[in-house]
DNA sequence: CATGAATGAGAGTTCATTCAT
DNA sequence: GATGAATGAACTCTCATTCAT
């Protein structure tokens, strides 16, 4: 059967628009919660509908979860990265990942995260397909940084990388849950992070 | 009505044993997909038992995160922490909430955190209840040791300590979603944690 | 409004298509389970399409069994079987039964035994056009038959001839659950069973 | 769990009471058309409350099928029939399932009827379980009979017997179907259909 | 006349909650 | 106080039917 364009184009277009209304649905109530109906009042459209463009409710969340990833990938040409400094690195790195969240909307990982951490098998494919890969191009750089005395010799990388993605993304679930302090200096963190990361807290030493 | 103590500590305890049995088949299925018999079984009573003790089944759910917050209450004589100097300071309190989040079991912030990310009402209190006051000591010695310049005086105390609180949070959140390095390295996190907080991922000025 | 005949030829064709095309969805899951989709997929055309043809999926059932009446009645130049003795008859007659099940294919009286042991409007338009009719013929002839004492004259010719039509109709349902004596001497069965109805099952009288 | 008797007669009290149910709503409006609401309403019970004695409405059938094979199976001590001889044999094995099938309702029948020729699970099961042993015992009978010489020895004994329970199946379909002869005369079938198939509807031989 | 996306009533099924025992 | 059978509202999903294109 050939495809056309245009009714692809429309077939993307709906699934888009269900995604949409879902990713709304779920955030507002929760994924459980948040029933078919729900969602086919706020995409505008029947109940039934929404199953001529998903197998089942299950997949919406999939779909939700897809689309993520694609965000994620979509971009960042790091090739130019590796020639900076620890810190323009570093800054650029925080930088676009809080671009990354910013975009799509807080609600997307309240539901994906919330949903993850209850089914395993979502769990898997999160792991797999959004966490992981937002550690590998950080341990590719930090490896090279150690490399050339960049960044302190002794540290283990691999972990310390899993605590400076912690720190991400403990930001966003105390975003989502509303912290002010958070919420209102947005804009700020991801350069107080970098200084916070490179330097530490304490006083520089020539301070004191 | 006078309370018989002995009867209030039998009805403690059925309560805890219920608390138990929810947490555990929570955890295993998620709030939602777990059912009240589910509940019932793994405590061992009936279904209509547990009607007893708790009003239905989100009472069950704040019963969990009530005695969480007892648990995180219980403790914390920081009076002789606020004579540490800094390093022996966050050292001491980043420990004890490493200690705190492995006694409980790591199934209870599973569940109540992705409940949390869902249920505004929930996250009002768990807000306020929890994560605050795990706030609370911290900022009151991190003020005093700005003041005393064992910490940079440009820092936006506030902020910093949820970028920190962020980071136990996001490590706690990424041991959840089984990360294995995370996982595997638990015990040296604390310190692991302190050195780079305190110093940086930088190397030491001297070593350039 | 003058009926063109070519249109009509077209409209006969297009239905009789969907009709081939619903008798094997029906046959393959049941009426009810086989879907309008699932037809149109099988002849080859949308679904809507089916509506131009046919008020409803009741009416696919009925234009089924409308086709099978013609079937049934489309031979049956009975006037020379009734100058035959009682052997050729019954030969002739039950070799003419199974052949007409046997050209219908037999998934047609799947279906329709199947819903009509359940529609009970279906039921009476099946008895009076499909079932009855079989009888008549040789309702007319054994009445003569035994008129010319070529049939034991005690016997109840109207409930001999069901007992005869029900034994074809029971080898019909065995065939259809798929019972392999039956399936496999489908073609010895006309005259085998002439010869057990005509002499019985007993040994011949004169062989004792 | 050690089984309470009085509790395990209970649940099966009320399994029958909602097969009974079933089979009368099956009967009236077929399988597919009847609803778990339909059978609860028939039980005067909840829709839910099926669901506590049925996995699903699959099993109400498989429930119906099974009770119907106890019934079958619950009688014919066949050890003097072997001493008849063929005619009164005979007589006892038609009056045998006649009396079966009236017991049981011809209800049952219908529905089982209706579905097995649609569904080739319950087909497979229905053959083996139902049909298969309705052939067991007069096979070894006629096996015998034929090695006295009390039947012919040119027949096909397995394919005449398929033919004589065709025929019996066949009365049972038009007596569903509601023709008046085989209704009226129910009672006589049996008998008259003995001397047919013992003597063939020819005029005895001496008669002539 | 053909199409097939959209519809929405209605089905089976689940499960929190009640209450007679 | 403990039980667990009964309840029925609410959910997901199906599919006959319609109708704008």
């Amino acid at each position: 059967m050939p495809v056309d364009p245009i009714q692809e184009q429309l077939i993307q277009a709906r699934r888009n628009q269900i995604l949409d209304a879902a990713t709304t649905a779920f955030a507002q109530k929760g994924y459980h919660r948040a029933t078919i109906q729900d969602v086919a009042k706020v995409a505008g459209i029947a109940a039934g509908t929404i199953y001529n463009y998903f197998e089942n409710k299950t997949a919406l969340l999939m779909g939700i979860l897809e689309r993520l990833n694609e965000t994620e990938r979509r971009d960042d040409d790091m090739s130019q990265m590796l020639k900076m400094d620890s810190h323009t690195f570093t800054q650029h790195y925080l930088r676009r990942r809080f671009e990354v969240l910013t975009q799509n909307g807080f609600e997307i990982f309240q539901i994906v995260l919330s949903e993850v951490l209850i089914d395993s098998d979502l769990r898997a494919i999160y792991m797999a397909q959004v966490i992981e890969p937002t550690f590998a191009l950080a341990e590719n750089y930090y490896a090279q940084a150690v490399g050339s005395g960049k960044i302190r010799s002794d540290a283990d990388i691999a972990l310390m990388l899993r605590l400076t993605s912690a720190t991400v993304v403990g930001i966003l679930v105390l975003r989502i849950l509303g912290d002010r302090e958070i919420v209102g200096k947005w804009d700020q963190i991801p350069d107080l992070l970098t200084t916070m990361m490179l330097d530490g807290i304490l006083p520089p030493k020539g301070d004191v």
